[in-house]
DNA sequence: TGATTTCCATGTGTCGACAATATACTTTTG
DNA sequence: CAAAAGTATATTGTCGACACATGGAAATCA
């Protein structure tokens, strides 16, 4: 028997199929940055850049644009999604309400191990944090560890699919835009140890107020971001 | 001039591609139950029942598998989705969260004249109901009248394609497959009735309190016929 | 007789080409 | 000179066909 190794890219366990793997390349491109918001997607072009056939490619943009992250107009094509401030500041609103329940069902529903991990995983980030002190950008990935592993520890599948794998794309889409300046990364980490706090002590009602005071500071800290992005670059048309 | 009255069979404004209309017509399709829930889909039958070919079809499936109305698997198809206990209380959690903050801000925010057509709607609603006195069913369509208006009312936007768009198309599916009891509508009358006041009074919290509840008993509604429809049919295999 | 293996049929994934439509540019006209 | 119409190009939407994987049926062997 022989290992097969043909191309493990991706990282994870690609389904194989060519219209799931550039939808997770496009995906990634999209949350990066690294296709501009706004922009238009060319579907020749993208076909010949990922090298496959424009069948897959425009399956792949069809499910993008069920997770928001494109907007597609018929007969005009596709261009990158481009949050104005109020979408922005709804999204957090709903993630507010959303996050809010999970931590609540995370505190009654956690077991005492998901609870230590989730401990462990603070620890690590106050590591770093000490070590590369306030960056930042890491805490970027490590703040949504905390997120992910609360929402996932709510026990509510569907909810976890809906935040994890569709609203936190375009979240941390606007996450990455805005990671050049320091992401009050001190008073998050003050919050997140509150929160696990409420959790441990399997205090419900307590770890869905912080939890939504949390997100509540990340919705005012991206609005000012917002603002002062918008007085250096006053109109980006679409 | 004459009629234009090709085909306005989705009776909103059809984008005129192929691939948006079985969109559309698939996705009436499932809710109304007309295929089966579990049930698989092939794809050159589907093809061949709307006269098109299978490239717009599967990128109509793609776009329904983003909306989980079908869960496909590579090289083995799609089926339609058959949610279980669980996940239909789930999607009720969900929607308790994200109604009742829909249904706060709908309070703070619905303009007068808004809120009159809200209570029009439910004048409507009752006349109805007191005429063909508790069928239940047509009372689905206005219950959703009643949500969508509030919801649109919410004045969020990005919440309002998540839950009209999305969502509410799984509840509708549910909600149509258990619509052959009485559904419970003169307690639900009462519930809108006191949410309406809510609003009237600009009352947010209340308003948000009152449809929590109303939701919360939708779902033990569905639960009690979920159990019963186990009970006459142990075991539906996917 | 039962389990395993081989084979075939159905269906999914992918491709290249054609038709229809929108965008940009050129041309014409007031 | 500006505006409108017409044309040309490029892109999107659609189609039919081929390659490969999966599921089931038939045949073989223990």
């Amino acid at each position: 028997m022989l290992d097969v190794v043909d191309a493990p890219l991706s990282g994870q366990a690609d389904s194989g199929t060519l219209s799931e793997h550039v939808f997770r390349l496009i995906q990634a491109a999209i949350v990066k940055g690294e296709i501009a918001p706004g922009s238009k997607i060319s579907e020749p072009e993208l076909a010949r850049t990922y090298g496959i056939s424009r069948g897959p490619l425009r399956e792949a943009i069809h499910r993008l644009e069920g997770q928001k992250l494109l907007v597609r107009v018929p007969h005009v094509g596709a261009r990158v999604v481009s949050l104005g401030h109020a979408e922005l500041i709804e999204l957090y609103e709903i993630r507010e309400s959303l996050e809010g329940m999970a931590c609540r069902l995370a505190a009654e529903r956690m077991t005492e191990s998901e609870i230590d991990e989730l401990r462990q995983v603070l620890q690590t980030h106050e590591r770093d944090e000490a070590f590369q002190a306030g960056v930042g950008y890491y805490q970027q990935e490590g703040d949504f560890d905390f997120h992910y592993r609360i929402i996932q520890g709510s026990g509510n599948r569907t909810l976890a699919k809906l935040l994890c794998d569709e609203l936190y794309q375009l979240v941390r889409m606007y996450r990455i835009q805005f990671s050049t300046t320091p992401n009050r990364p001190h008073q998050a980490f003050a919050e997140h140890h509150r929160i696990l706090d409420a959790i441990a002590d399997r205090d419900g009602e307590l770890a869905e107020l912080l939890m939504r005071r949390h997100i509540a500071a990340s919705k005012r800290n991206v609005e000012r971001h917002f603002k002062s992005a918008l007085e250096q670059t006053p109109h980006i048309k679409g």
